[in-house]
This record gives C-alpha cells, structure tokens and sequence, in this order.
DNA sequence: CTCGTCCCCTGGGAGC
DNA sequence: TGCTCCCAGGGGACGA
C-alpha cells in the first residue's frame, strides 16, 4: 500500500494521539510481522512517553523518552487505525475526527490481523497487516541515522537534498530503467510503484528508459514531477486502492486523480494526446504509461 | 558493484 | 456459488 504520502498521512493522523503522551498499554498479539519484533518489545515501549513523531521515506519514526526510538513501516498493507477514548482527559485533542471514528469500545473487538494494539490517555492505536509485510523495531536514538533500515536512504523528495543534479548525479552510466531507478530507495527515498507512474508521466518520460540516457531537461521536469505529485497525494490524504485508510477510516482521495496508474486502455490524460495507456510488466511489478506522449 | 529474478504473505477480483 | 489463477502499494536475498 503506502509510498510516501500514506505514510506521511499516517503518521500525522496518529501524531495527537500520541505525540507527548504515554504509552500505557502496548500488546503484541503475535511476535513476529515480516521479521521477529525486537526483544521485550512490549515491555520496552510501555509506561515510555512520546518526545515526537517523523517521517523517513516510508517509515515512521516515533522518539520516546529513555533514548529509543520507535521505527514503524507498513509494508504492502499496514493500516493503522485511531480509536479515541471518548470522554478520556486527553481525548479532545482529537476531536477533529471524533465524529468519523467508532468508539474505543468498538475497538477492542480485534481481528485476526490487528497485530498490535497501544493504548495512550487519547486513543488507542490498532496496528493492522494482512499481509504481514510490515515491520517494527526498537533503536537507540541517537544512532537513528546508521539504523541498517535508514543508514543506505536517498534524500527525501521534498527536502532540499532533491533536486535535477542529484538524479543527474545517480543516473550517470546506468543502463537500468530510470523507472528502476526511481523505485532505488538509495537513489531517492519514499516512492513506490504508484507515484514512480504519475511521476514520469507527468514528465513526458518513459518507464522503459535507460536513466543514464534521460537527458538533463527531462531530469528537471521529472524532479518537479516528484515533488508535485507527492506534494497533491499528501494534500488528498493518499492514495486509497485496498487497504489504505487515514487513521480515523476516513479514504484519501488521490486515487482519483491518477493519470495512469491502474488505467491501461483508457485514453491518455493529456488533452492534446491520442494515446491510451498501456500496462506492461518490468521488474516484476507493473508499469503504466502512455506510448504516445512518454519518450 | 549493478542488475534482474524470486520470494515472503494474504486477500480480492476476474474468469470459467 | 465456488474454484483457480493472477495481481497487489515493499524490499531483502540471491545469482549472473
């Protein structure tokens, strides 16, 4: 599921419900997700409170008191959901989407794929992943940067370490697709499958490229592109195909705005292109683009 | 190194 | 209705 946005819509979404606040009650209903949990992972979490929460390419990152930090990624199809504690000291903070969300009593009716479950003064946060390819670990904080999850990570696409020079830089010699390329998280951190799409198309630029071939002014049109298209996903909330959820169940909404992706057979976007979109398999995964108008 | 392939896991949709 | 097959937003381990 989550590329940068839904994760960034995730982590602002649980941020009041935990952001300054103690972790009460944590359980871990299984021990493992896509690798073991760390030791004593319950334990270590709990009575800790929350000094602050971030987002790293796809992976949230909550500092707790006591020098660990908590590293969170969602894999395919990790969910978290809010539940606030209704009538709780703390819980009208959340009061922006007390209305959408089901009660906290209603939460405690836990299916087989909510795996962890945490309680604060606010809310109590439900970890979901069918898939189970997800992820959680415990690191010392101060050593966050070198963490092996972090230590390799491009620079985010909407800092200021991202920019035409930089995939100019990365791109030189390589003969791998620049749609391989983007999808490198040590080339640039946080798209996925979805956003890599829309990036190129709004580019002009085709998946099946050679990245050391894309000339330097499609690289600056394909860095604006990144930035832009992520910039709207986070905006609309994400992008909800199956399993992506704001934490109060709300749906984003960027999904409607695709151009390609998950459209092969429908008319190009562009409104002066006669193309249509086609769908074809590369490294494994699909690639949606226009033949027409991405050269 | 770099690149491509396969795999982890479960569920949903298409087609028969 | 129910079966089978294919596909899915990520990313790590391999081998060429």
């Amino acid at each position: 599921m989550p590329e940068l946005p839904e994760v960034e819509t995730v982590m602002r979404g649980v941020r009041p419900a935990l952001d300054g606040l103690t972790l009460d009650r944590v359980e871990a209903r299984r021990p493992d997700l896509r690798w073991p949990l760390p030791e004593r992972f319950a334990e270590r979490l709990t009575g800790r409170r929350v000094l602050g929460l971030a987002r790293r390419s796809k992976y949230i990152l909550i500092e707790l008191e006591g020098g660990e930090s908590w590293l969170v990624h969602l894999g395919m199809s990790g969910r978290v959901a809010v539940f606030p504690r209704v009538g709780a000291p703390q819980a009208e903070r959340l009061g922006a989407f007390l209305h959408a969300a089901p009660s906290a009593e209603a939460a405690a009716a836990l299916g087989p794929h909510d795996h962890v479950v945490v309680d604060t003064a606010a809310a109590r946060l439900v970890y979901t992943d069918a898939r189970r390819f997800g992820a959680m670990d415990l690191a010392p904080t101060d050593a966050l940067a070198e963490h092996k999850w972090l230590a390799r990570l491009g620079p985010e696409p909407l800092g200021n370490g991202f920019h035409a020079e930089h995939l100019a830089a990365r791109f030189a010699g390589r003969v791998a697709s620049v749609k391989a390329q983007l999808l490198d998280q040590t080339v640039i951190a946080g798209l996925g499958n979805i956003y890599v799409c829309e990036a190129l198309w709004r580019a002009g630029v085709s998946p099946l490229r050679a990245a050391g071939a894309v000339e330097a002014e499609a690289l600056e049109r394909l860095a604006a592109a990144v930035r832009a298209v992520l910039a709207e996903a986070i905006e609309a909330g994400g992008s909800s195909l199956r399993d992506h959820r704001q934490v109060d169940g709300e749906l984003g909404y960027f999904q409607h705005r695709f151009a390609v992706y998950g459209r092969a057979g429908e008319p190009c976007a562009r409104p002066t292109c006669r193309g249509e979109v086609v769908r074809v398999p590369q490294n494994g995964r699909s690639s949606f683009y226009c033949e027409h108008c991405q050269a």
